[in-house]
DNA sequence: GTCTATAGGTAGATAGAC
DNA sequence: GTCTATCTACCTATAGAC
């Protein structure tokens, strides 16, 4: 099966209507994935898409909803595209390897956006940031059971699962276009580090 | 050998003599690493240690050089330690195992200043950055040649390393004191999930 | 060396014209 | 819906008393 990312990707922002709203958001990710929420002023992203600050505020309520929207759909984007990696796929081998591929790649394709949604979270308001966590917990949920039929010790299930997802979400701090591995090819290497982590 | 691992955490913070130049950056530490460098304000960190935001000016020319010095130290450190970690072990297997267990567990008990120093590059000035960056590639440079004498496939090197040490690294994003496994009990557990990945 | 007070600058957000 | 102009608040850093 092809995993057809490119459209997957292309999807990532499907739930905002093409316009401002979107072309702002994707703005922002990219403001605030090379300085951090915080460093990144409203000013910042208007000039990037040669609008005016104000006109942030039709669009948006705040700069902190902003963030909110962009995490949302991020986490969104990373959890349908791990259970989509697997779908169809009846080996337990199997598909822990298409998660994992699937999983790091798109840390690797989004890093930028990666950044914002793993190393932002302190930069959510409390009752976004309760939302989010619910999606994260479905992810982690999800990486848990599929684990769990690779490794045989249960009592290491927990502190495994933290592991393989952490070494692909830290793709996005040190990932770098050009220089570093393609995606698809870092996302392979990974899946048959994670499988050696597991069995071990 | 005993790696005496709490005697080393306390030297952490000795090239700044004790008194109020200590107290600050230990204050800016835990500030910084729970809301990020530009989400903290001077007051923040002055009001954790009861002075005016004035205080500070007195032993730092400014907020960004408090930032560098926390910096320094932290990679310096860390890069003492693994130095330290295989002192006066002869074998690979050992070096390895004992130099993993010292990196996962210092970002384990200094998550915060990990943190701070891992995930803050971006917010130090171009020659602040240049003067980290420097120990950083020593510390990366001393993995790889460890790491070398474990891989067989001389052109995975590279990729494994990363790998390696980014599972560790990543340690600080997630760590809960408390919470998460005690610190060497993480770093025993990092250490064979390393061993597994780069004998894989 | 530490404080209070404040200068100078800039950020997020709003008002009102078009 | 977008802009220009601006308000209010707060942040870094300094001045000057003690």
């Amino acid at each position: 099966m092809e995993t057809s990312e490119t459209t997957a990707i292309s999807d990532l922002w499907e739930m905002l209507q093409q316009g401002p709203r979107r072309t702002l958001a994707q703005a922002a990710v990219d403001e605030f994935g090379k300085r951090g929420f915080h460093a990144t002023t409203t000013r910042h992203i208007a000039e990037r898409i040669g609008m005016s600050p104000a006109a942030l505020y039709i669009h948006y309520p705040s700069k902190a909803d902003l963030l909110f929207t962009i995490a949302k759909i991020g986490h969104e984007a990373v959890l349908n595209e791990s259970l989509a990696a697997v779908e169809g796929i009846a080996d337990h081998h199997e598909r822990v390897l298409s998660f994992v591929r699937t999983f790091t790649a798109w840390h690797a394709v989004n890093h930028l956006l990666a950044r914002v949604i793993q190393y932002e979270l302190h930069s959510l308001q409390p009752d976004h940031l309760k939302e989010i966590a619910a999606i994260r917990r479905r992810t982690a949920d999800f990486a848990a059971e599929e684990f769990g039929h690779l490794v045989s010790d249960t009592s290491k299930l927990r502190m495994r699962t933290v592991a393989c997802l952490s070494l692909s979400i830290d793709v996005a701090r040190w990932y770098v276009p050009g220089k570093s591995p393609a995606p698809e090819e870092l996302g392979a290497e990974y899946a048959q580090l994670v499988i050696a982590m597991l069995r071990s």
